[in-house]
This record gives structure tokens, sequence and C-alpha cells, in this order.
RNA sequence: CGGGACGUGGCGCAGUUUGGUAGCGCGCAGCGUUCGGGACGCUGAGGUCGCGGGUUCAAAUCCCGCCGUCCCGACCA
């Protein structure tokens, strides 16, 4: 390719929108272009790096024994309704209605359709497993995009599906995946761990994520130093707790605190801490109520509380909830709630004893609240915001949080989908079994932005070889000077018949135009050709990741530019 | 949706306080000079000042409404 003929005007400035690294670089070295608000479209250089990530899935997923297939993104929304996502989802999926009237989704994921469509092809235990791909744009209207191409509402995605008859069957192919998945980011040259995580929308079972650091990640987990325990922040488990000594308890005791509607101001007004408050806060959940209880000084983890109980919606209470039940805001606690509000407690309370809580009575709380014998617990559940420093759950050592961004996401979905969707094959013995299925989901377009997020200094992108658009660039210094042109496209053609993606800067610039945007786009190695070099018989080579500069023989220039690459990471 | 900021040629910005008929740098086009780390000179093209309404002799500037974009929080690859 000719650098004079590529559409690509790179930036000098950047975009007054553009925060985050990858933002700033893939729009400033014209990789993409903004529509709208999280909604790109991709210039050629973006393009090719693009197509080398789903190379490199497509390669390792056909490796690993899934098909590919070519979904619809636009469906229809009757089996959203059946799973219950039509409203899960809410208003993260985009809706439109046909002329008919009818009610139609764009694609967000789609478990709904490729479900279906196995059932309706596959009734038999024989036919299993099956493992079905597509790499295809998902459709989300996120509360708000960013940071480029991070969070967007328009994104190409690699998901897969499979499908097993029993449970051994399903951690066999999710191991499958999760070693697909290893080798797809290794090979794209991401620094990244593989973490457990929460299920989120998608519901099911066991499922890890793959996190890539960066410092604009905006997806946490936390790390124990010793290596024992790697979570997301959501779905992280704290070590329970040692129960509490009961063997002598303070009576409960109701005292009054005026205009103390806070944990602070009743820990202040008692001088009690806040650890020793029982917080008890109210969840609607698919119209029923719930209190849920944890320590004063801790905070419920509305995820895991989501998790307990998908796919029906989980909403704090509201004023008109509370006034309905005859509770007050800010004075709420567990004992003499009515039967028909549900009690979850977090484990960390069975560690702890004589709370001070709400009595349920405007302007008063009581203290000396115990289990059992003040209030009643119809569950204990982990339902905590884990913490930096808090032990983990494997060795108990302080545990770190860090930041990053999720390229991949599997998971056991089980017979989440395949039970209300009636999606079942005719197993061995003659029964009807719903498949046992997983799914696995790899952000291309994200992938992009974490390799720049990762792979960048002040001067622009220095992509690992497998991502860059172009592996070299021959950069003609002296472009009035016809020897050095001739050279310049000697080498290239050379480069070219060597198997080397090369891209020819033959651009009618100057030479500091041209090393400046080598070096904003990213490619892995640079060769100059220029008068100085041609007088003396030389080329000059630069590897962009390191800096590192060399000089080669002006006849076989392209095969030092190989080898240089070929030695690059 | 809640909180904050911003919308002026392709990009970055000034002008808005104090209304007077739009400017700078980069980029773009032409000519000439330059030619190994974002060259220089001359000439030129390019703007419904986000949109709609209002006030006024006169609005980028003042008032009202709307839209869009970005940043901080609630969802996810």
């Amino acid at each position: 390719m000719r650098m004079s003929r590529l559409f690509a005007r790179t930036l000098r400035d950047d975009p007054s929108e553009a925060e985050a690294p990858s933002h700033r670089l893939l729009l400033r070295a014209a990789y993409i272009r903004q529509v709208m608000a999280g909604v790109y479209t991709m210039l050629p250089l973006g393009m090719r790096t693009m197509r080398k990530i789903e190379r490199i899935v497509r390669e390792e997923m056909d490796g690993s024994g899934a098909q590919e297939i070519r979904m619809p993104i636009i469906l229809p929304a009757e089996p959203w309704k059946v799973t219950g996502r039509w409203q899960a989802y809410g208003e993260i999926m985009f809706k439109l209605v046909d002329r008919h009237g009818r009610e139609l989704g764009l694609g967000p994921t789609h478990e709904e359709v490729v479900t279906p469509l196995v059932a309706g092809e596959l009734p038999s235990y024989r036919d299993l497993p099956v493992n079905l791909y597509q790499i295809e744009w998902k459709y989300r209207d996120e509360y708000r995009p960013r940071f480029g191409l991070l969070r967007v509402r328009e994104f190409l995605m690699k998901d897969a599906y499979s499908f097993d008859r029993d449970e051994e069957g399903l951690h066999a192919s999710y191991d499958t995946m999760l070693q697909a998945y290893r080798r797809v980011f290794d090979r794209c040259g991401l620094r990244y761990v593989i973490v457990e995580a929460d299920p989120g929308t998608i519901g099911g079972g066991a499922n890890h994520e793959f996190m890539a650091n960066a410092d604009v990640g905006e997806d946490l987990y936390v790390a124990c130093p010793n290596g024992d325990y790697l979570a997301d922040l959501e779905a992280a488990t704290p070590r329970p707790p040692e129960p509490a000594d009961t063997t002598a308890l303070e009576p409960l005791t109701e005292v009054s605190t005026p205009s103390a509607a806070t944990i602070d101001a009743v820990s202040k007004l008692l001088g009690r801490p806040a650890s020793n408050m029982l917080k008890c806060i109210l969840f609607d959940v698919g119209g029923r109520a719930v209190a849920v209880l944890v320590p004063g000084d801790r905070e419920v983890n509305e995820t895991k509380l989501a998790r307990r109980f998908f796919p029906a919606l989980v909403r704090r209470f509201e004023d008109a909830d509370f006034a309905s039940l005859g509770l007050v805001k800010g004075y709420v606690g567990p004992q003499g709630l009515p039967d028909e509000i549900m009690v979850l407690a977090d484990h960390s309370v069975r560690g702890g004893k004589d709370w001070v809580t709400g009595a349920n009575k405007s302007e008063h709380h009581v203290t000396g609240a115990n289990a059992e014998r003040d209030f009643r617990v119809d569950e204990y559940a982990d339902l905590v915001q884990i913490r930096e420093g808090d032990p983990c759950p494997a060795c108990g050592q302080p545990l770190r949080i860090e930041r990053s961004i999720v390229v991949g996401h599997i998971y056991q979905i089980g017979t989440t989908y395949s039970e209300p969707l009636k999606a079942t094959f005719v197993d061995e013995d003659g029964t009807e079994r719903p498949y046992v299925m997983g799914c696995y989901g790899l952000g291309i377009t994200r992938t992009i932005a974490a390799a720049v997020e990762q792979n960048h200094d002040e001067h622009g992108i220095t992509w690992p070889r497998a991502l860059a658009p172009f592996e070299v660039v021959v950069i003609v210094a002296n472009r009035d000077d016809e020897q050095v042109t001739a050279e310049g496209e000697r080498i290239y053609l050379e480069l070219a018949s060597l198997g080397v993606e090369v891209l020819l800067d033959d651009r009618d610039e100057s030479a500091g135009v041209k090393f400046a945007d080598a070096d904003l786009m990213g490619f892995p190695v640079q060769l100059v050709v220029g008068r100085r070099g041609v007088d003396a018989g030389t080329v000059d080579l630069k590897l962009r990741a390191t800096g590192a500069r060399s000089t080669a023989p002006l006849q076989g220039g392209g095969q030092a530019a190989a080898d240089l690459l070929a030695a690059a990471p």
C-alpha cells in the first residue's frame, strides 16, 4: 500500500472530546472517526487491525472445534420475552417496531436466537456437543458511552455458544474455550488476568472474565498478593468472619434518636462504631419486598442480590414503597418486620451481635438487637461489596484492587435459556432434556482499544506485530531525489515479495511529517531511505516499540527490516 | 437519569463580561524556495457562530426553549 493513496489524514491536535489514550490516538492516527456518541466508523487502518484480531479469533475458534455461523442483528421480541430479558435488559436494548407493529430488537447478544436454532436442528444426544460462534455487531444503548472504542453502543463481538448433554460435557466445552481465549489474547500480545466474575444479565453459574490491565479500565478486580485469588470486584467473596460469641447478650432496648436517619448520625449520637450498626436496606424484587442486612460500615452488593434473584428485577425501595408498608426510611430494622418481607443477611452479620438498628418507628433506634432472639433471618448469603484490604478467602492476606478492561467473558449458563425456550434433545434413555449451555463473548473492537491502552507512548501507538495494520513502513525521506525514490520503491517491492505487510510513505511531505506519522500510527518497524543513506549505501531501521535504531546495507535492506520485524514483540 | 462542562470553517481555539455585521494557529488549494524529526514566503478557498423562538435599529454576544458532545456516578464485550 502506498501512503499517498491511503485514506488516512492524521490530526496534529488532540480532538477535544478525547480523553483516554486509546481514544485520542485512534482518532489522531486515523483509525476511527466518530459518527455519534458511542458509534464509530472504522477507517482503513482501523479495519486492518480489526481484521487481524478477527482472524486470530477465527483461527483459534475453528481450531477448537467451533463452527462459524451468522445470525441476524435485528431480532423478534418474543423469545426475549420468554426468557425475561426483554425486561431484564430494559433500556439497554435498542427496540424498534416494524410496519406491522411487531416489536423487534437489535441484538445485544444472541442466546435467544441460537438456542431455538440448535433445538430445531439437533434433537439427538448423538449430535452433541456442538459449539457455534459468530463475529457480529452488537447493539447496546449504554447509559453512558465513553472512552472511544472502550464503551460504545455498537461493537464487534465474537460470541460462541456450546451445547452439551450434561454438566460434565459443559465443563469440557468450557475448558476448551478458556484455553482458546488464552491463545487469542496471548497472540494479541495483551497483558491480562483471568478472574472469577459475575454473570450479570446472562445468568447462570461459573464464569470468568479476561481482564486487560489498563489505567482507564472501568472494571475493578481484587487480587491476592500471594496469587491465591483473583475475582471481579462485583463477584468477589470476602472470607466469612468468625461467628460472634453469643453467650452474654444485651437486652433489646429502644432509644430515642431524633433526626438521626443515617448510620453516621446514629453512630455519633450513641457513641457506637458503624460496624456495630446493622444496616437494613429494602428492595423490591419482582413485586416482593426483601430486606437485606449488612454491618453499618459495609455496602450491599446489588449485583450479587440481582444474581440471587435473577431474572427477577431488583430495585431499591422508593419513598412510596416505604409508605405502603408503614415503614420509616432511615429507621428500618429487621425486628418485627411483617412476615411477607423476606429477610436476607450477609454472612458478616453472623460475626456481630448486640446490633444497633432502626426501631421501625420515626426518630427511634434499638440497641442490643440479636438474630434469632429479636429478629428472623430467612437466609444467610454473600451480599456485601468487597473492599480493598479485605482478607483473601484462600489465605487471609489483604486483597488489592486493580483496574482493567474486560475483553472476554465466558459463562457456564447451564439450562438458564434452554429450559424457558424448551430447547431439548432426546437423550440416550429416550427422555427429553434441555441443553446444558455455555456462552463465550469476546470484544473485538474493545480489544483494539485495550491493545492501544497497553501499547503507546507520547508519540503514538506501539503495536505488537500481530495487531499492526502494516508491519513495516518504508519512509522515503527525500521526495525530490529520483534515486532515493527508486530505492524506496525497490525495497518496498522486496518487502512485499518477502510476505511482509508493508506501507510505502511516498507522500509529498517533509521527512519530519513522515516520521511523526509513522510513530503516531505505530508500525512496528520503520525503514528510512534517504539521500544520506543512499550515498553511503545504507538504510536506517527503527524498532518503534523500543526506539532502537540500526543501519543495514541498501542492498538487502528489505531483508534486514524483515529480520528486525521477526524479532519484534 | 442525577451532577458538571462545552458547542464559532476539517482539527485546536479567541471573540460573549460591555450587542455594531467573524478572527488566529494548524490543515486544505496554487506558485516559488526548501528537503533526515511535524520547513518558509506569497496568493487563495472554506463559516446557517448547534437548532428554534424572543428582545433590539442591530445578536456569536442578552433572554427562553430544545438538540448534541464530553467528564463524574447507576449497565456490560
